[in-house]
RNA sequence: GGCGGCGUAGCUCAGCUGGUCAGAGCGGGGAUCUCAUAAGUCCCAGGUCGGAGGUUCGAGUCCUCCCGCCGCCA
């Protein structure tokens, strides 16, 4: 983690690497697998680097784990026509620290993920890499999968739309809906884009029919499809908003959704009759699902258990509704319109909250393949590591604006925070431990702690942290253990052991006390792992 | 064209229901400790809170208009 990153290169001391520790796991902080807590003393470790590990004494305050609240939450399920980018990469590490905390709050978490991969969209793209679609989607699904694994994103579930269990739940939710009234069959003409998979109204295409999203001409179809009652919602969905404003986060993207609906919803096909690469519709194999009536219902359909039986009842009694959903602003009316009126007609719950994330930028330039300015994600990973990836991105992007990266930011940032204030506070207490006192602590702790002003420093900000987790302010929650942080530093340099230790006597048992405190302000605390890293 | 958002220190941004709100981080300047990763700690920003009016005892914080970006819808 707190390696100091150079310009032109990744620096890491060999103190950070003293445990021969895999590289998913965090060398550097307080994680139990680095930081025993024993009563034997002394102990000296037998790591293959030869150095010593640090075993101390510490009553563990573990929160009270209330085993009966579930937490679901999601990313999108990734649309697998390329590799991952920065945006998904960025949902994904936020999701992943929002999960975090709340596991620290002992809920039970279901983090879900996965990829979302019917479509023409993708057969197309199969097609150009010279390969069949399910090749393609493997190969691209793992891509993710791979990218998490480096980026130490936990997720619980990791869905894919190919997979024969969400097939299953997407028929029988088809036929819910359907028994419901609410899909109809009807013949649709217009132009259709086949980069958004979807029919354009003519008066929001721009010159020659081009889409305004990907700027290529659409193609005039005509389809017999079938519709979903989308209008017949209306209504419904005004009230959920009215009654419950959080559903849409954050507050000034609800007025956009408000918006929409206002402006009058209409019904949309939910099938494609010449898209092969998809879910057929029961009971018409001549047409597919359309892919975000099939991608959504990923958010259910993760939740079946492999050896439980497959079933839309059962897999939402695993933890139906979510809690909330992690998404890109752009995706906003799938998630808040689309998939509540769904729920509604399959008779099932909605989910608490859509939050919609803002872009990044580079270079306060807006990032795109044919700007050639693309940010890569396993790049950024593989030159700086996780860590600092994900602690710039969390920390200086207001979570819901749009933010930027720039690599001269990111390299202050990550170093001012991560290695100045965090790791070196780690490395001199470290040091002053195993010089002094032989990376040994005689006293328990708790006990040193008692009465400290730096205990209750650390927990006014442990409880800033959690408030901000809670509220979803991603960056003031990354602050705030950062402010911990400093309160170390500040306190190390009030009561400066390294001067009590040479007047030797009193004066070095003081010294180590202050040293033995530490632990317990600052791990027990949690700190270790409310830093979203 | 309609609706909405944004415009706060060099840079990136916090500021909820109006009265310690003029702030944080980064950068920069100064001082200082020396255990530590050329790290730490302390002090320093006189910014008309985009502009102009208005409401109020009092407004980045509410209202109107204007300017400049951005988004959604048309």
């Amino acid at each position: 983690m707190a390696a100091r990153i150079n310009t032109s290169l990744h620096n890491a001391l060999s103190f950070l690497k003293p445990f021969n520790t895999p590289l998913n796991t965090k060398p550097f902080s307080f994680r139990r697998n680095s930081f025993r807590f024993s009563k034997k003393l002394p102990y000296y470790s037998q790591f293959s680097s030869g150095k010593r590990a640090l075993y101390c004494t510490s009553s563990s305050q573990e929160s009270t784990v209330d085993e009966g609240e579930t937490f679901v939450l999601t990313t999108p399920l990734y649309y697998v026509n390329a590799p991952p980018h920065m945006g998904s990469a960025y949902t994904t590490i936020a999701a992943d620290s929002i999960a975090r905390f709340q596991r620290l709050l002992g809920k039970k978490v279901i983090f879900i993920t996965g990829t979302d991969e019917h479509g023409e969209k993708i057969a197309t793209s199969a097609a150009a890499n010279g390969r069949n679609p399910p090749e393609h989607c493997d190969l691209i699904s793992q891509s993710y999968r791979t990218l998490w694994k480096d980026l130490d994103i936990a997720y619980d579930k990791f869905i894919r739309t190919t997979d024969p269990k969400h097939e299953a739940i997407v028929k029988e939710f088809y036929a819910r809906v359907f028994a419901n009234g609410d899909i109809y069959r009807a013949d649709y003409e217009g132009l259709y884009c086949v980069n958004c998979e979807e029919y354009k109204d003519e008066k929001e295409l721009l010159e020659n029919n081009c889409c305004p999203v990907h700027q290529m001409p659409c193609v005039a179809r005509k389809e017999d499809n079938y519709f979903f009652a989308l209008s017949k919602y209306q209504k419904p969905l005004e009230d959920i908003l009215a009654q419950n404003p959080r559903f849409v986060q954050p507050s000034y993207r609800l007025n956009e959704v408000q918006s929409w609906i206002k402006s009058g919803l209409r019904d949309f096909s939910i099938s494609r009759a010449l898209v092969d690469w998809g879910i057929p519709v029961p009971d018409d194999d001549k047409q597919t699902i359309y892919v975000w009536f099939d991608a959504l219902l990923g958010y259910i359909s993760a939740l079946t258990e492999d050896n439980k039986q497959q079933n839309l009842e059962t897999a939402v009694s695993f933890g139906w509704p979510a809690s909330l959903h992690l998404i890109g602003k752009d995706i906003l009316r799938f998630h808040a319109v689309y998939w509540p009126a769904m729920l509604m007609s399959a008779g099932l719950e909605l989910p608490k909250m859509v939050f919609g994330h803002g872009f990044l930028t580079k270079d306060g330039m807006k990032m795109g393949k044919s700007l050639g300015n693309t940010l890569e994600p396993f790049e950024l990973v593989q030159k700086f590591g996780p860590d600092a990836v994900r602690y710039f991105f969390l920390r200086e992007v207001e979570f819901g604006n749009d933010g930027d990266y720039s690599e001269d930011r990111f390299i202050k940032i990550v170093n001012a925070h991560l290695a100045n204030t965090i790791g070196n506070l780690l490395n001199r207490t470290l040091g002053l431990l195993k010089k002094n006192c032989e990376s040994t602590l005689v006293v328990d702790s708790t006990v040193a702690a008692e009465g400290v002003p730096l205990k209750d420093t650390v927990e006014k900000l442990v409880e800033k942290a959690r408030t901000n987790y809670e509220n979803l302010s991603l960056s003031s929650a990354c602050e705030a253990v950062l402010e911990i942080g400093n309160a170390g530093n500040t306190y190390m340099d009030q009561r400066a052991p390294w001067f009590l230790f040479k007047q030797g006597g009193v004066s070095a048992e003081e010294a180590a006390k202050v040293l033995f405190r530490f632990p317990n302000c600052h791990s027990s605390y949690k700190t270790k792992d409310l830093l979203p890293i």
